[in-house]
DNA sequence: ATTTTATTGTACTAAGTTTCACAAAAACTT
DNA sequence: AAGTTTTTGTGAAACTTAGTACAATAAAAT
């Protein structure tokens, strides 16, 4: 590799890898750059461009070869198989993604989810919720680093602290509440209300001049 | 305003507007760059630079006018107060979201959910799902611009098709199939399995350095 | 009234990211 | 074998966004 590999870099390379695990499974061999920059919706130039910085090669008129970049892909980007994260608030949205199929067939797992009340969930769910005085514990004996956080945003502050003095270094937080990576813990925002606003904004000037 | 409203400085008038909302519930009358910057997680001087542009002054040592820049921004931004919005896929995320609360004080409501197979919502929501083949008329007879997809990935692209079909301008899209934006309609994709895949790979390269 | 302090406003600088454009090369066609 | 087509690989240009540094100035303190 001859860059350094940037934010939005590593979240196309992540992109292709989900592409190229399906076209695999469908039988393909090869890829051309205009294929994954379609199926990821960038240019194909960005795409040759990532590979072309990664000395990940393909053949002039024959494309990419996929088997070679999956491998390639799972060495830069290390696997995340078999890896676990935990739910802090199991509400709505945390029960919701604590059922999200897309986990279950693919590179993680929620290990448990945590909340003040602890609720029982539907039986069908191998998943359990533990009272929120036992995360640290859990996330220490299970080597647990990653969490979603998805807490009332009254208590979004208080429960950041008890995920980082817990040991978790990653937190997708889905409050309102801005949280900021630290050294020691990265945070990814999701601000879901922001998103449609902006959404509402762009509609709005974007006009109705299309048919 | 003299430039250009990119779309970074949108976001961040959005966030602007939340937090000078929740300050002046507080009693607040003035905010300085700084307070800003350290609510959305930017510098101050790029709060300032933000302002500046749009020709929002405030007073040296005595930071910016909340009312003034709540209503600016208003002006600005447009009010997104009263809109409507509909789900598509009403199983477990979707769900979820139909019901967040941050919707019913805020911005907009959802209008109602739509879904192949229709299931009943407890009945202490208000809210009506329907079947698809309603969509459109709904949307017509409603005005309904803006909708959140969140059906399974297989027909996400017939999702995507059926919604531009009913007249929607604009897509907040939950599965992971990347849609793209056309001049007739805007997407926003939110792909919760790849922000997870990017926290794993920053915080295994990011080591455990800290304390 | 003068000095000190705090804070805005902005020109300039820097960094990061994507697109353009086209040469190079491999494969296919006749 | 020569020509045509397709697709990669990449340097340079373009674009977008954020950060630095500091003059200007209003308020507060003395
Ligand atoms: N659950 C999560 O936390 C989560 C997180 C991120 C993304 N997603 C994505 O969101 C989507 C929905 O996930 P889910 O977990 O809610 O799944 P789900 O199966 O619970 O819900 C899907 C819903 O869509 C309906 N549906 C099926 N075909 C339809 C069609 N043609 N038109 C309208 N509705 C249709 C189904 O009846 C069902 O109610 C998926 O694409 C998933 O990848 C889910
Ligand atoms: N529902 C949505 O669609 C949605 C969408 C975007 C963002 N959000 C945000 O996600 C968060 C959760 O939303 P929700 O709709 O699931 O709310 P919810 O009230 O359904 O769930 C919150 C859960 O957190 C638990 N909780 C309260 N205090 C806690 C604490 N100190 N520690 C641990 N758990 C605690 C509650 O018992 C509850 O189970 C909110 O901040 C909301 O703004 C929700």
């Amino acid at each position: 590799m001859r860059g350094t590999l940037n934010k939005e870099l590593v979240i196309r390379l992540l992109k292709y890898r989900r592409i190229l695990t399906q076209l695999k499974s469908l039988g393909f061999e090869k890829v051309f750059s205009n294929n994954l920059g379609d199926a990821i919706g960038v240019a194909p130039a960005l795409v040759r461009k990532d590979f072309s910085l990664l000395v990940l090669g393909g053949n002039k008129r024959g494309g990419y070869n996929i088997d070679y970049l999956s491998e390639q892909l799972g060495l830069i980007l290390g696997k995340t198989n078999e890896q676990k994260i935990i739910i802090l608030g199991m509400g709505k949205i945390g029960t919701a993604i604590a059922q999200y199929k897309g986990f279950l067939q693919g590179d993680f797992e929620v290990a448990a989810g945590f909340d003040v009340r602890p609720v029982g969930l539907p039986e069908s769910l191998s998943l359990k919720v533990y009272p929120i005085e036992e995360l640290a514990a859990f996330c220490n004996a299970n080597s647990i680093q990653v969490a979603i956080l998805a807490v009332p945003e009254e208590v979004a502050t208080e429960s950041h602290k008890l995920l980082k003095d817990s040991g978790i270094r990653g937190i997708l937080n889905f409050t309102p509440v801005e949280l900021k990576t630290t050294p020691n813990c990265i945070i990814h925002n999701i601000n879901i209300g922001v998103e449609i606003e902006n959404l509402f904004f762009q509609v709005i000037r974007n006009g109705l001049s299309g048919a």
